[in-house]
DNA sequence: GCGACAG
DNA sequence: ATCTTGTCGC
C-alpha cells in the first residue's frame, strides 16, 4: 500500500502544474455550488447545495449516496471523496464551485478541491476547518474558522473576495448547509 | 505502541 | 468523518 501512494504521491505533484491560477470578477459569478460529504456506516453520502452569488438564496439541492471505497489517510483525502462529490455534481451547472477540503493549501499542493476543479473545469474554491501539515504559508488564506485556498481555475485574491459576503458564523453559508444536507434529511 | 494532519 | 449526555458559557 505504501508503494502505491509513492505513485500516487508522484501524481498530485505532477497534476498540481495543470492547476491554473488566475483572477475572477465576481460579478460575472451568479451561482455558486457546494459539495460536502458524510459517512455513515460503509456508505458516503455527498451533498450539494447552489445558491445565489452574493446573497446564497438557495435555488436547489440535491444527494447522493455511493459505498466508501477508500480509507482516510492525511493528504491523499480526494482519494476517499472523489467519487461522491463527482457523483452529485453530474447534470449540475454552476459558475463556481466551493469544496470541502483543501486545494493548493496541501504539501504537494494538489488536494481534493484541485482534483475536483479540473475534473469540472469550473472555479473551485478549497474551504478546511483546519490547516495541514507541511502546507505553504502563502498558499491559503484564513477567514473566520475557515482556511481558503486556490482550488483551480481562481487565484487565491479573488476567492477570498468571494467567500467574503458568504461568511456567516465564521464559515462559508453554502458550506454549512451542504454540510447539514448530507448529515439530516432536510437542509 | 505512541502520536496525530483536510474529512 | 463518526462514536456520544449533559453541561458550561457567550
Amino acid at each position: 500500500m505504501q508503494k502505491k501512494l509513492e505513485r500516487i504521491a508522484a501524481a498530485q505533484a505532477k497534476l498540481a502544474r495543470r492547476v491554473v491560477e488566475r483572477p475572477v470578477d465576481p460579478g460575472n459569478v451568479r451561482v455558486v455550488a457546494a459539495v460536502d460529504v458524510s459517512y455513515r456506516g460503509n456508505m458516503a453520502r455527498a451533498a450539494l447545495v447552489l445558491c445565489t452569488f452574493p446573497d446564497c438564496e438557495v435555488l436547489g439541492s440535491k444527494t447522493a449516496v455511493v459505498d466508501v471505497t477508500f480509507p482516510y489517510i492525511p493528504t491523499y483525502f480526494f482519494l476517499r471523496e472523489t467519487r461522491p462529490v463527482l457523483m452529485v455534481l453530474r447534470g449540475e451547472e454552476f459558475d463556481l464551485l466551493l469544496v470541502e477540503g483543501h486545494g493548493r493549501a496541501h504539501p504537494r499542493g494538489y488536494g481534493l478541491a484541485s482534483h475536483i476543479g479540473l475534473l469540472v473545469g469550473r472555479p473551485t474554491i478549497g474551504v478546511a476547518k483546519g490547516p495541514l501539515r507541511g502546507a505553504p504559508e502563502g498558499l491559503f488564506k484564513r477567514m473566520g474558522k475557515a482556511y481558503v485556498s486556490v482550488g483551480h481555475l481562481i487565484d487565491l485574491e479573488s476567492a477570498v473576495r468571494i467567500i467574503e459576503p458568504l461568511l456567516e458564523g465564521g464559515y462559508p453559508r453554502p458550506l454549512r448547509l451542504a454540510d447539514r444536507l448530507s448529515k439530516r434529511e432536510t437542509l
